[in-house]
DNA sequence: TATGAATGAGTTTTCATTCAT
DNA sequence: AATGAATGAAAACTCATTCAT
């Protein structure tokens, strides 16, 4: 938008400041991200970047174009399913269910988003200063403490459980079990998950230990 | 308890054709599982086998001599952490504890031992034939099956919970969080134990999706 | 000078079929030979061409366009820095001072060029059939013989140096050190030089071996 | 010696503190320290350490067991060179000639080890806190003093040249022209170097600029 | 024409496993 | 039996050069 207006009437001067994203190198960034978000799922996330170049149909240096290091390939591969969680968290809102009921499908919508595969990337990305990523982060920390909150209002979710209780149980419930196929491991997943969601519903039992959990408090860990 | 014995009778000078476990032999043995059970616990499944064998003070053809190749090694700490953890229940079941009481402190005591560390590790160990593996499961299942019966048959526990699903959420929950120093985990991992256990005791609010999951279908998966 | 008179004349808006030296066509290829030189005075002459490109503000594939393969630039950046250090030997030849005294600041002024910091590709552009080069080669070659004569006449100079002689041992004592910035080695060169050419003033001790070094001798070595 | 005699009642226990060196690895050690240089020679100091490895017969990791990155090596090599230097300079303090001709000798025997084609990496290896390395330095250093010091003391050498300035303008007029074969380049080297040796001898005609040159201040540089 | 993007070949380094003492 | 050494295959990353806009 501002792009294009601007494009108009500069064309011809060098004031070609942040340049437009082209837009074959958008695809490319995008297929690999995909790549390696799929190969991640498929094989963990030690894959060889190669491989991942490979898979998405691009040499193994435009990879590198894109994203300078590993560590910095993983922060866009966890931003990417980051987005799609929080765009499920709010698709939950937007819904009128059972305010538990949609806590529910969240969580089981999220691993189906195989959020338990890229576990092993987040506390790392919880590190980094990527803006986008704390902003997404703050978006899904919002929403989950949203649809949280409202099913504390209607009684339906224990009181000292919170955003990151809840989603790093969910991610560890959910992990691959490596050696395991995807297919193995899902014979698991929903019923764990499930039963761990029926816990939170019901009244607490026991103190819990150790500090409440919060996403901030996953950085720098 | 065989081998105790084997090696007090055979310390002789002569030599015997096959298997005459020196003594010095089995302490290496021991030093090795023990050292990659440590390394794994601090550095994750991926430390190099030269580096175990520096902590364990052998060479590392030592270390080949004594587990032909990596998978030998694990399946090895696989099973010493496995008879641990089969130790731990069968102590849970000698004390005349509240039957819940003892399920929850032996979970909390398994997790002590960083079951979790070791999970990445336990479906390729159970797809193993190895005798004492079997053995060994075949403890730790019936261990574990006793104290989730008394515990069910005080009405502290909910119908449709198995022994695998137990063992397997336990060592989700609990497994480190790659990038995360042990001692960061450590934050979370009791709270979160607890919060699962707690809705174990709960009576079931839904029905578990999947098939129930036993240490047996874990093999070959 | 051909060159700036065919710009001179060019410039009209008709598109001719061959050569036409657009006017900022031509400053980007001082800029990038200005910016090929001043890297390799600061790190070596190893630099990406990459990294040329940008320092000169233009793309990678203008670069290429302009210099075939990066062999080609060199030889460009070499003639520049030759082309300098003539200049510097005609102003050296028009001042009228003390014969070796013009030698002397010849010599120190071709060192603050960075003479040395190009030596590496030296022999390289001097094995290329390029034209140009040729040419500008010969004019500091007729204008070093020219003040070494003048020393000889004034019996500065000792008999059996040649133009060869002085202008590799030049170059060669202000190479760059890698690994040492150039601040670090500037605490040497000017020192190095100052005690070179008091030897060069002293009466022949013995006698030279090898044979005498010529610009031309350097061709194909 | 020492090793022999503590290896004949200690072959049983532990104790086997740092081990022997292993005759073959030792001739490995050697083999690539040895190709490394000559490469160095033949093709300047960016040789691939694969080519190095195959030169000296052995595989890449054996290099990379010896000598764990690149640096490492080029100390190493660095090392031996200086090794050789320092043992020329004995030689020639030895021999009882003329106190000018064995400087002279000195430095035309360095020249043939090839002490330039090495230069590259002395300032590195000066940074380095190698004791080995240190000591040798400090070894070459007092050789190269004593025999300037005989020299000047007959009255043949100018009073304001140190060891410094007289190795690091040796080692830079002898330093390999890239892209020049080594036989070319040995057409000048030992004319120019000659010519600075006359130079040295003369009394001096003007106060050198910069600060005097000891091996010292190469550290850190 | 000028440019950002793409790419394959090359380099450094690591590690499971085998060999020789 | 125990060990240090050796090794090749793989993986991360770089760069000169070509392609497409």
């Amino acid at each position: 938008m501002t792009k294009g207006s601007a494009a108009v009437g500069a064309a011809t001067t060098v004031q070609r400041r942040a340049a437009r994203p082209r837009a074959d190198a958008l695809r490319n960034r995008e297929r690999i991200v995909t790549a390696a978000r799929e190969m991640i799922v498929e094989h963990g996330t030690e894959v060889p970047l190669d491989e991942v170049a490979r898979r998405a149909g691009v040499g193994n240096a435009t990879l590198y174009r894109h994203f300078p290091d590993r560590d910095d390939l993983m922060g866009y591969v966890v931003l990417s399913v980051m987005d799609r969680i929080a765009a499920l968290v709010e698709e939950a809102l937007a819904e009128d269910a059972d305010a538990f009921d949609g806590l529910r499908r969240f969580a089981h919508a999220a691993v189906d988003e195989r959020i338990g595969a890229i576990c092993p990337m987040l506390s790392a990305a919880f590190s980094e200063d990527h803006p986008d990523l704390l902003a997404t982060r703050d978006r899904l920390d919002s929403g989950v403490r949203t649809i949280m909150e409202r099913a504390r209002a209607a009684g339906q979710l224990r009181d000292d459980v919170t955003v990151g209780d809840l989603l790093v149980s969910l991610t560890q419930l959910t992990r691959p079990l490596p050696g395991t196929c995807c297919v193995g491991n899902d014979r698991f997943v929903h019923r764990h998950l499930q039963l761990f969601l029926d816990g939170l519903r019901a009244p607490a039992r026991s103190v819990l230990p150790g500090e409440a959990v919060t996403l901030e408090a996953l950085r720098g860990c």
